[in-house]
DNA sequence: CGACCGATTGACT
DNA sequence: GTCAATCGGTCGG
């Protein structure tokens, strides 16, 4: 059993032009389409993995990427699928953990692959669980990471001064 | 069919 | 800060 604590997020829709079902639908971003509740993976660079929840219903293509999470449990074994990486890296001058900061790093941690894309997740192998409320001056947002287009959308969700977020 | 490129990462100047 | 890695999706001809 692996347990993480989701801390970063970035919302896309499908009228935003940085969304992978901006275009509509086709073979790759279908589970996008489908009704909230399921895993969203898709590869990307010719390497990575990056794991979605899809949050719309059926139809719409709508989903959250999860960009990092905050190892609760099982991190040893997380530590073991990471292939090259060390424990810490250089964020300014402050030290981070460098093992599930990433929306590429934690599918790794998590043993997250093409096999999953398309996980209910209201099933048994991989799921959501509740987490205390946070209250709104503990999030912060910010435009998302990584786009030539939909820059300016405030979108990137994170738990503020969390050492796991990405950035 | 060829060309371009990406919701990234790690290595390097 | 820059850049290569590496390949499937997408689009134009």
């Amino acid at each position: 059993m692996l347990i993480a604590r989701i801390v970063e997020t970035e919302a896309y829709s499908q009228n935003d032009p940085a969304s992978h079902s901006f275009r509509g639908l086709t073979k790759r971003n279908e589970v996008m389409f489908s009704k909230g509740g399921h895993l969203y993976v898709y590869f990307t660079y010719g390497m990575h993995f990056c794991a979605n929840v899809v949050t719309g219903r059926a139809g719409k293509g709508e989903a959250v990427l999860l960009r990092a999470v905050q190892p609760i449990e099982g991190i040893d074994r997380m530590s073991r699928y990471r292939k090259h990486h060390s424990h810490r890296t250089e964020r300014g001058d402050a030290l981070q953990p460098n093992l599930t900061n990433g929306p590429a790093k934690l599918c790794e941690a998590l043993m997250i692959g093409r096999k999953e894309n398309g996980i209910d997740l209201l099933g048994d192998e991989i799921y959501l669980i509740n987490s205390p409320r946070l209250c709104p001056p503990a999030i912060a947002t910010s435009t998302r990471i990584g786009m030539r287009v939909g820059k300016q959308t405030k979108w990137r969700f994170f738990i503020k001064g969390n050492e796991w977020v990405s950035r």
